[in-house]
DNA sequence: ACATCAATGTGAATTAGTGCACAAGCGCCT
DNA sequence: AGGCGCTTGTGCACTAATTCACATTGATGT
């Protein structure tokens, strides 16, 4: 549930603050949902409010670290050291979230061996040892599309179950394999969208003709 | 509707591809959705389908186009050029889609006048006249999280009515405002969740091969 | 021309998600 | 101790989204 992840965040926020205990509807609040929605989230990970109340930050918190898979460390390997890839290996927000990357991939033999962020570039052939030996446990895809599934079944093969993909396409992968996407340009043409519907520039000339 | 932009991408290799016509179903396929998901999403916009073939492919990918607002290009604006700003203002993607990058704006003193990827860094008190000038319509919040309302309120005033917030905090806006959220560390812990869900015990299981 | 085939468009059913509303519980105050 | 006010947990109704299923319709071949 992405939700968790919100609740989290608002409550190390309390947390940082002193807060000590909050109220369903103050959580709902910071988190821009309804109080009954966080009442029932809360409730499906084992539930501890005080009626009368509310639940106390710290233990919450806790509660929903433990379900987020606790403060362990998962390391990452980046694929795709083009544009984006190059971009996200240079974001620290992975490292300080719990995912140090771990290696960086890509095919192309000219900017396999450089250093990107501290991080040497290995070929993708390389993929399944590198995996093996930092015991990476997330892929990110940065390929471009026509790539992105190649790479996600060499992923899988060398025992990588989570991947995030931001390359613009659909990828298949065996049950038991989570693949989240992230699409910017989506994304991006939804604001389009948005835009274009708020304003009609073109003043609808001649449509399809 | 997000599956538009599948379609659309679907669409655009099918084109490539030389095909003609697809069916509802084959669409599916290559979108990932089920296929009377499909036929409905395009009756939604004007529909042209024919029966007992399909839809034509250069034509419903023009309906889909208009749809998004065209082929028009909507230059952005990135505020914060910490390291995700600096990260995606030398990714190219959102140029080749049609969103060039009008403007970089900072509030730290020391980053303004820096050049990256050819586009000088502004003040953040500058970022009304910024989007004056460049008629940006699109706003891309790269900020900490503490800043992002600030920043927000600032963009709204300056007149941007679309904003990609890639801050780790939720915004508030004005009705007529579109605030799209891509939050990377919600992404990864809710595959760390998956992951963590597989192997409760940190263990790593073997990789199916 | 007409039967046949294939695929659309959509009413209806199902499912998932959301929010209301309230009984029950807990702490505080008297 | 017992009532009171506040908050949780959840049954229920409602809404939105998805999927099924099929009658309808255009193309095609004989």
């Amino acid at each position: 549930m992405a939700r968790l992840t919100i609740y989290g965040r608002a409550l190390v926020d309390l947390a940082e603050d002193g807060v000590e205990t909050i109220s369903s509807r103050q959580l709902a609040e910071r988190a821009g949902v309804n109080a009954a929605k966080v009442r029932r989230d809360v409730s499906h990970l084992g539930s501890h409010g005080t009626r009368g109340v509310g639940y106390d930050v710290d233990r919450l918190l806790r509660e929903i670290n433990v379900v987020l898979g606790g403060g362990a460390s998962s390391p990452v390997v980046i694929v795709g050291v083009g544009n984006l890839g190059r971009a996200l290996s240079r974001y620290d927000g992975f490292q300080s979230g719990g995912f140090p990357i771990a290696g960086l991939v890509d095919a192309d033999p000219s900017v396999v061996g450089r250093r990107i962020g501290g991080v040497e570039v290995s070929h993708l052939d390389d993929l399944d040892r590198l995996v093996a030996e930092t015991g990476c446990v997330v892929g990110i895809v940065a390929t471009p599309a026509g790539a992105a599934q190649d790479v996600v079944d060499r992923l899988v093969a060398a025992g990588v179950r989570s991947i995030l993909n931001f390359a613009p396409a659909l990828v298949e992968v065996e049950a038991g394999v989570e693949v989240r996407k992230v699409d910017l340009a989506t994304e991006l043409q939804i604001l389009r969208y948005y835009e274009h519907r708020r304003s009609p520039a073109g003043r609808r000339r001649r449509a399809a003709g």
